[in-house]
DNA sequence: GAATTACTATACGTTTGCGTCTAACATATG
DNA sequence: CATATGTTAGACGCAAACGTATAGTAATTC
């Protein structure tokens, strides 16, 4: 599929990032007793196959995202990920822990993203264009899309997913952003009363008319220079209103 | 429920909005044919009640906004509407046309409320703050929260519904404001290049994080207080980005 | 090797919901 | 009145999906 080259599917485990990052993502909404499950702690008997377990979530992961937790059976998850149904009931209690583990990882996965902005370039206007764009390209690629449209979608049954991810995604960014802008505030380069206001509706702009679109998907995702152009227009119109000269 | 007072409840008909407007909103995506189907021109035998289709469709509207539609079945919705489930099947041919009628509908409606946003108060911030304000009360109203967040499940499997749902929502309202923001421009009271930019990201900041928040369900919708504080640092944010001085 | 646990394949019982059909009654045209 | 269509209530066939059960095989500990 488009997201993930195959055999090599990483869903939530330490090794992608720290434990304690991920541990205070996932309690924001005890999502993670959900998640990571009584291990057994090596007993005698066969060990659970942990692969399989990765390869049943990839497999939901991907259905899922094209056709919504309804539009997809067990037995289809346990057919794509080369398993047996009986397996995927081994591991997971029932549907919807499916899906509580595959939002986990997302929510990991979106922090981690989140917390590797870039944040060095030379002037502001350049490393405000640089954290816009990248971000747009995350949140319009085909696979976030399908997430938040999934999302969306079982928000009113799983008010938990919904909030982890929220928590995760969007609330994350906006306090990194809010940081660097009040660090330009204070070297001089922005006139800002409070920033995270003033980085929620940065993060506003970025995205527009044009998330949306993709969101619904009337349009294709955009491509880097749409996004660009996007990105760019959004930090000229932000700079205008907060220049420093703006604020007595 | 929420959104309807019981009895009153008018979905597509000619007389809550002018026949062409009507028409040209659902014509943008042959949505009108499988919404006023053949009326079979007052032949002979019972005619169909009118009034029935109108309770199906209230109660589907109900039922699907709240739990989506493959959460509720054709029965439910016949026993909430007081009405056979053959008789469902006499004005509906399957469950996606239901859909199709509500989707137009909702369709309809948002183009005829932002059809008649404030336009007259005194000065322009005080224009603009009122129809932003106007705007946020109609969107995070429950019932157009639902209806957005039964649009993102079903986009997917029906684009023509989305597609039908931002020309005549977002596109529409876009091009009325731009309008606006034009007309001001010319007048000397703000100094914007791109109207129809501009007016996206007028829209954008109107919505905000607030909005999301709302549609994700992790928070009430807000009071009016609060909706007017947003709007009305949104539009300050906007005016400061193109006050006449900021462009030479 | 014995015990224990995991995985597979398959079958099963149950539920749910869709869409159709029928027989009776209701309401319109002419 | 005859005719034609709409509405009701119930039953029906069918398919899909959930989650469970069983029996045999595989992997691991002691």
């Amino acid at each position: 599929m488009l997201f993930m080259q195959k055999g090599k599917v990483q869903l939530v485990r330490e090794d992608i990032m720290p434990r304690d990052l991920l541990t205070r993502v996932l309690l924001t909404r005890d999502l993670l007793p959900r998640v990571l499950p009584q291990d057994r702690a090596a007993g005698p008997g066969r060990p659970k196959d942990l692969a399989k377990r990765d390869a049943i979530l990839a497999a939901a992961r991907a259905l899922f995202f094209s056709r919504g937790v309804e539009g997809v059976g067990i037995e289809e998850i346990a057919r794509r990920a080369n398993v047996s149904k009986m397996t995927v009931y081994g591991h997971f209690r029932d549907k919807a822990a499916i899906l509580s583990a595959i939002v986990a990882a997302e929510a990991a996965r979106m922090t981690s993203v989140l917390d590797e902005m870039p944040g060095e370039p030379r002037n502001l206007e350049q490393r405000l264009v640089a954290v816009g764009t990248a971000l747009m390209t995350f949140l319009t690629s085909p696979e976030l899309l399908a997430f938040e449209r999934l999302l969306m979608s079982e928000a009113a049954r799983r008010p938990d997913l919904a909030s982890a991810m929220l928590e995760a995604g969007p609330r994350f960014g906006h306090r990194k952003l809010a940081e660097q802008l009040a660090a330009a505030t204070t070297r001089g380069d922005l006139a800002i009363r409070h920033p995270v206001v003033a980085a929620e509706q940065l993060t506003s702009l970025w995205k527009g008319f044009l998330y949306l679109e993709c969101q619904l998907g009337v349009r294709p995702s955009p491509t880097a220079e749409e996004i660009h152009r996007h990105v760019t227009e959004g930090v000229a119109m932000f700079l205008r209103s907060y220049r420093p000269s703006a604020l007595p």
